[in-house]
DNA sequence: CTTTTGACCTGACAGC
DNA sequence: TGCTGTCAGGTCAAAA
């Protein structure tokens, strides 16, 4: 469910109930995530302050005195800032109850997501040692992405979705910047010039960015972690829009499937 | 090496 | 009211 945006929404609505805050115990009602939650999360984090969240790709990484929370939303997660005597829903598979009453409470109703623990830097785990440059840094630039894109015939959809290439863009975003960038989302990724990697480039942090501060995409059930929907699909160009009227040139929007995914485009707009 | 496919899960919704 | 089929914002591992 929650791409870059929504992971940056989230991020920005725990870190003031998180920073600062002991932990002072860790229920976890099922540990059947993707991974099993390891024991030693309920182990070694109790007794431990959180000191910062920050994030990389869509990985939300809470940093205690000697180690990390990684936390991983999946297709389906959400965690709220909730009363530690709240009753658990169903599908409210961990608590992680901190000092001043309150605990952090993850819903995944999918089990898509992932809740790890690291003693060492997180950045050198296995699922975040090779990852690609994020969207919004320096690094992810318009050369990179040409020649990273050098000789590839997979979907510039897909390419962006890959998070060797990029990281945080999902299907979403992916549609929506190529929108903006005017390129489809099937065109092969190695026929692409050096002007229209920058046009990508370009889409991709704008989309995100405007994404971002408009609090994330709803859809069907994303949530902050007030329980607010994000406002961002009121400025969907493109996604889910199959047949109706493209907001830029009025054609009708296009709905094609590119591997298992269903992706969007304008055929007047987009080459 | 690149690209595609299957797998992991539950729930919402459309159509009958 | 049910039933069946389809789809979903992710991403890893294995197959081709």
């Amino acid at each position: 469910m929650p791409e870059l945006p929504e992971v940056e929404t989230v991020r920005g609505g725990i870190a003031p109930h998180v920073v600062g805050r002991r932990v002072v115990r860790v229920i976890v009602r099922d540990r059947r995530l993707r991974w099993p939650v390891p024991t030693s999360l309920g182990n070694e984090l109790p007794g431990q302050t959180f000191r910062s969240v920050t994030r990389r790709a869509k990985y939300l990484l809470l940093s205690a005195d000697r180690g990390t929370v990684i936390l991983h939303l999946g297709m389906s997660g959400s965690v709220r800032i909730v009363p530690r005597d709240t009753p658990p829903a169903k599908h409210d598979h961990v608590d992680i109850v901190m000092d001043n009453g309150y605990c952090l409470r993850l819903r995944d109703p999918r089990r898509f997501g992932a809740l790890l623990w690291s003693r060492a830097d997180p950045i050198s785990h296995r699922l975040l040692r090779n990852l690609g440059p994020e969207p919004l840094g320096a690094d992810f630039t318009s050369e990179y992405l040409f020649r990273v894109s050098r000789g590839r015939r997979i979907a510039l959809r897909d390419l962006l979705l890959d998070s060797h290439i990029v990281v945080g863009v999902g299907n979403i975003y992916a549609n929506e910047a190529l929108f903006a960038a005017g390129l489809r989302p099937q065109r092969a990724a190695g026929r692409t010039t050096r002007a229209q990697c920058a046009a990508i480039v370009a889409a991709v942090r704008r989309t995100l960015t405007r994404a971002i501060r408009a609090g994330g995409t709803t859809l069907r059930d994303f949530q902050n972690v007030d329980g607010l929907p994000g406002y961002f699909q009121q400025t969907l160009q493109v996604y889910n829009r199959k047949g109706e009227a493209c907001p830029r040139c009025g054609s009708r929007i296009k709905g094609l499937r590119i591997g298992q995914r269903s992706a969007f485009y304008c055929p007047d707009c987009q080459l």
